[in-house]
DNA sequence: TGTAGCAGTGTAACCGGTTACAGTTAGGCT
DNA sequence: AGCCTAACTGTAACCGGTTACACTGCTACA
């Protein structure tokens, strides 16, 4: 493997010159720019970036940490963050947490270690010491993020958009109307559940129509969680016309469930999802739910980040995007 | 932030001590590691690996090429890879080619600027100068391969999992059987397609069923696609009673499509996919597909490219994970 | 002719680890 | 006591880039 050395004795010139001709042609002569160019050539001489990166003590990394890759919602925040990253020059380190706070300490190592210079997380958890924080930490929380966080986040407006849902749901006729919750609990602690969960309040308060514990299910956000509340919410006396799940994963599982037990969706049951996930327009009937622009979340991120690395963050951002409600064919007037 | 020299000066040990206490503990005198350990918990010190990682000219990550982070089949490859990765001290570098042949050579330039080590391909084409390869290249092929491909692979046997759900149509009494093919042309080049239209051209040939040209319907492995090709195969005449989908996503547009213009699956027309996604057994209905071991096709890549990042590969290794047929509702005889 | 200014260049230190090699010390053996 | 060995330690070179600083040579202009 040649190094800038070898390259510098076979264009008979200096380190130094061979260095400015790689980061700026403009620094050296014509002459001594054809020389460099062709013994790079000759040599196929490929500059360490192991070496430049270690002089400059900066890895042009950062790490996202995801608590399910194999979730698609993720996959196409993490596509945002990877097309910012790969148009500006930095890898993507890939950290899929599994929910773990183990792993996700594993790998905030990195950055410690400076093999990583930032960290997105798509979790509401700051991984490290909190007290340490400071504008110039190279953190961004995206997706689920607490709103009294210190630091920078990129997310929607929760409560807003599980409110828009909920009106929606009220304005055509339901009355009686559940909810599939996300993970909340001494364990699992979600921000977004309590956010969405606020919205869905607020909407039925708006509208004098009392809470009922009974039309509150706890969910998992996967598709199993949602096929098993399908009976939950079946025993529920009277039983509820509408459900409003925290995600579509959730949603479609609910939606099986109901079907399998002999119901018809939207006719006996609306169900309305969140975020819009590819496979909701595909669902039978197609679901009505909360768009949410994932990749432009993950674009948002990986900016905010950059911006911190390179010294142009006077204060700490808090994008908040906006969601649409998409209405399909899972929703419906109550039949009365 | 403090570095190995202000470590050894507050222990009043060497420098190469401290390098020593950190890589082998054993190798020095109690008294020095416990003089060691306290600086460095005093110091709050933590190795720059950038410099590690440098004069080793070893990265301790790989480079995973996927053409879409999006699918979720192929997010569960690539929590394989993590996996493994994590396990065993490799970073995890994401590289969503689109693909694109230009982003995928901008990603293994990385490789020879040595950011990372090896690369774990998810497409069949490799980035680079074939003629170059040798057994001790870093590179591993998985999930879409070449059967000439002189590199490592790790795949199913694509043709016999074809063949099988074939056969199964035939089995249960289908003799007009469409088949929604994956990408395959002058340009878009897939071993896939190619391989599986393979198996089910054998399954009908081995019951003495002649191919229908007009059977065949190509499709990109998109949901999008599957809907589309519904008012194909509906055009056909005469009409296929079952369609062998090349992958889940265009199953599930499919049955959707099928659907939409009145027709029921099974009875109709019997729809069956290949992968076995999570979303299948939530399909309507559930779908009949293929099982693949998408994680451990990921952590087998990813354990093959370590083995050869390591010296152990003594030969080019070409595994050739099991699948599973799935039988759930979306198949079943044909009406007579 | 003298000199200021500028473009271009080369030398060598530097980044923070690792490690070859040489040196020191302690303890066991004859 | 003298010698040998094992265990441990320290010095300094090294990895391959970048860049501060000093220097050269040329042009422009008084």
């Amino acid at each position: 493997m040649s190094s800038i050395r070898d390259v510098a004795q076979k264009a008979k010139v200096s380190v130094a010159t061979v260095s400015r001709y790689l980061n700026d042609p403009e620094k050296v002569a014509k002459k001594s720019a054809e020389a460099v160019e062709q013994a790079i050539r000759q040599l196929n001489y490929k500059p360490n970036l192991l070496a430049r990166n270690f002089f400059k003590s900066r890895s042009y990394s950062i790490l996202v940490l995801v608590p399910n890759i194999a979730n698609p919602f993720f996959s196409r925040v993490i596509r945002g963050v990877e097309d910012i990253g790969q148009q500006k020059g930095y890898a993507v380190l890939l950290g899929d947490t599994r929910f773990s706070i183990e792993r996700e300490a594993e790998y905030f190592l990195r950055v410690e270690t400076r093999q990583a210079e930032g960290v997105i997380q798509l979790s509401p958890n700051f991984p490290g010491d909190i007290s340490a924080y400071t504008p110039s930490t190279p953190f961004v929380n995206a997706c689920e993020c607490l709103h009294e966080a210190p630091y920078p986040t990129v997310n929607i407006d929760n409560t807003d958009a599980a409110k828009t849902v909920t009106d929606y749901l009220i304005s055509i006729g339901h009355r009686r109307i559940g909810c599939l919750l996300g993970p909340d609990g001494p364990t699992m602690h979600s921000p977004i559940t309590r956010d969405r969960l606020r919205g869905y309040q607020q909407a039925l308060s708006d509208a004098s129509i009392p809470l009922e514990e009974q039309y509150l299910i706890p969910g998992d956000f996967s598709l199993q969680s949602g096929r098993d509340a399908s009976n939950l919410f079946l025993k529920c006396s009277p039983r509820p016309t509408a459900i409003f799940c925290m995600n579509d994963e959730m949603a479609f599982g609910l939606v099986q469930g109901l079907k399998s037990q002999g119901l018809r969706v939207p006719e006996d049951m609306s169900v309305a999802g969140f975020d819009d996930i590819e496979f909701a327009q595909y669902c039978d009937p197609a679901l009505t739910t909360i768009s949410q622009p994932a990749e432009d979340i993950g674009r948002t991120a990986m900016r905010t980040l950059i911006n911190i690395l390179e010294g142009g963050a006077d204060a700490v951002q808090r994008h908040v995007l906006p969601t649409q409600l998409i209405v399909r064919d899972s929703t419906a007037a109550p039949i009365t």
